[in-house]
DNA sequence: AATTATTTGTGCGTATGTATC
DNA sequence: AGATACATACGCACAAATAAT
């Protein structure tokens, strides 16, 4: 211990037990010296040592057994008494996240734990500020479908500090490129608009638009399996019939190019996007120009939303597991939460979509 | 302060201290006893008030200044730009609740509030938990479902608590009927199954088993419009008709007691249930008990949920606005906050359902 | 099964230090 | 300077839980 500075006697007796902890003098689960011997010891009364050791039984750093001692907290799994868990999606309310939310919900709630939703818009600000309220709070782990993920985060750090406090967490969806091993359930969006290209291939489409986002990795994929599929069938890849769109304009830009495309007359017998919020879209576009699907062009949406279903004619889509996915998010941060070896050792679990076959596609 | 219990002096001293805070006695900012002055008052030592108070202060709900004296936290200040919005229902991921969340999220996060979200299986006692839990964060509302509505609750002092720290808060589904003035959204659930038994009896029913949750206000309700229906057709209400059960026995008091009414052919011809839930249920047991919805025997559910449209014979049901309710409530909670008078002045929306007539009765 | 030693928990008394008004 | 309030510190006694004898 030290010399005398102008501290507290009970002060310079925690500093002095707090940092046995943190060098590892004194292991996690390991006792410490009971009041009387500590007492004795450093020549202190008994109450002024209990001062001591009650501060590190506040801060989480030993825990207390009446009767048997005082032992040092293992604080890797110290978070376990927190039983919050946050989730941040980029939308909560609408399209398919209801149903991602409602299978993470279902697990979560069934193991005792409460959620913390929050939707950051797809707004990288968003989901820093949150990110660091969720710091600040002590939650237990995290869900989170990254926003904006194929562009480069500055919202690295705030994971890094996750690390740090050996709180978990699952990326959704997508995950931030940086990040050299992260657990996350997403979809093989690749594979999966590759079947839709491949089928309207089949039906002899030869000229197939494609829509996709251009910021998230979701987008970039379904590109990628777009571009495959067409180099697969042997069609040209051609750059001035894909649509590129982002968070901001998804509103405008989608529906504008295809108009464009519509009244120039380009040939186009297809159109696959990048899911079925355009695809729906682009449906009400062309019904409105009086151009018929599937007479005049074939459409092919993404995620097997209700919006999907909802259109007069139904549009095919490419499946998405909404609830499981959520379900397994929810599993994996669990086995993590269980098992702080997991922390080390990302669990990965990537589904591959299927095509759901409805009204919006037939044979050229 | 309390009688003798077994607990510590300077626990039932820290209680005492923290229910003054809660209720407003004690207001923010303002300044506790001293020290001295408690130990006289409560014929304690000043070393077991000093306890009381440490608790308090490492929880937050005090704060010391040496020298000038103890004083309650004033956490109104950061509740102000708080975007949080506690959410407690009984259940989230099941029936008709993620639904009704779904809704809540809609008009919330549109309003850039963030959702906590907590779920009490119908157990009052994890309400407490949660409403503390609340508390200490800072939270700029609340919405709840009281959980065991019908019974007396003893979390009354948490809502007085809310009120002194004019945190507003929207019932759904009931609320706890010791409170004069509160906000709430509900259904009208006695005419909702008026409505069904007033059906039945349309159809020439005559003997109307009723199922109904004792524990909360809705099944209290619900079987009021089921025996002013009773009387309103001129039938005779028979205590033994009716199926009492409560959250605890849910799984199997129902289908048990109407199994009995079945082997004992007591003539009973129709069955209304407390919801879908139950109905389903009761449907499931009929059906193994080769007796056939409707021929033999008409039901009808509450709710009109995926599980009365799911079953090989759809289930005739009371209707529930679900999405709409929770939108409504987030509403009304968001007037709440943005016009402090509203506190005063609660606003109180009753939704009367209807019935949605399927497959499951026929005329007698 | 009862006893005993050890350890933490509760509670009181006292004295002194130090900051504020 | 003095009164008041919280902060530190020591000592003592007994209660309650635990573990070993």
């Amino acid at each position: 211990m030290q010399k005398n500075d102008n501290k507290a006697k009970y002060y310079k007796l925690m500093e002095y037990l707090k940092d046995e902890i943190l060098m590892s003098r004194i292991k996690p689960g390991e006792q410490v010296p009971s009041e009387n011997s500590l007492a004795e010891e450093f020549l202190l009364s008994r109450h002024t040592v209990r001062k001591a050791i009650s501060m590190l039984v506040n801060e989480g750093y030993l825990y207390t057994e009446h009767g048997k001692g005082t032992y040092c907290t293992d604080w890797n799994r110290k978070r376990t008494n927190s039983k919050n868990i946050g989730v941040i999606t980029t939308y909560i309310s609408e399209y398919i996240f209801p149903k991602v939310v409602t299978g993470i919900e279902q697990v979560l709630s069934d193991n005792g734990y409460s959620i913390f939703l929050k939707n950051t818009n797809n707004n990288p600000l968003k989901e820093a500020l949150y990110l660091e309220d969720l710091l600040e709070n002590n939650i237990a782990g995290l869900i989170i479908e990254p926003s904006k993920s194929a562009l480069f985060s500055n919202n690295l750090q705030y994971f890094k500090a996750l690390d740090g406090h050996n709180i978990p967490y699952v990326f959704i969806h997508g995950y931030h490129q940086k990040l050299e091993a992260t657990s996350y359930v997403m979809l093989d969006d690749a594979a999966g608009m590759y079947k839709a290209v491949e089928y309207l291939i089949k039906l002899g489409h030869k000229r197939i638009a494609g829509i996709f986002k251009g910021d998230d990795m979701q987008g970039l994929n379904r590109h990628k399996g777009y571009a495959q599929a067409l180099f697969d069938g042997r069609l040209l890849y051609n750059p001035d019939d894909v649509v590129w769109f982002s968070t901001e304009d998804k509103d405008t830009k989608p529906t504008e190019v295809i108009r464009q495309f519509m009244e120039e007359k380009r040939g186009i017998d297809s159109v696959v996007c990048y899911n079925d919020d355009i695809a729906f879209r682009v449906f009400e576009l062309l019904t409105g120009m009086s151009i018929k699907v599937p007479e005049d062009i074939s459409l092919i949406g993404f995620d097997d939303s209700y919006l999907s279903a909802n259109s007069s004619v139904k549009i095919t889509s490419v499946s998405h597991p909404k609830e499981k996915l959520g379900e397994i998010a929810a599993q994996i941060l669990l086995q993590m939460l269980k098992d702080s070896n997991y922390l080390k050792n990302p669990i990965q679990n990537v589904i591959t979509p299927g095509l759901v076959i409805k009204e919006s596609c037939i044979q050229r």
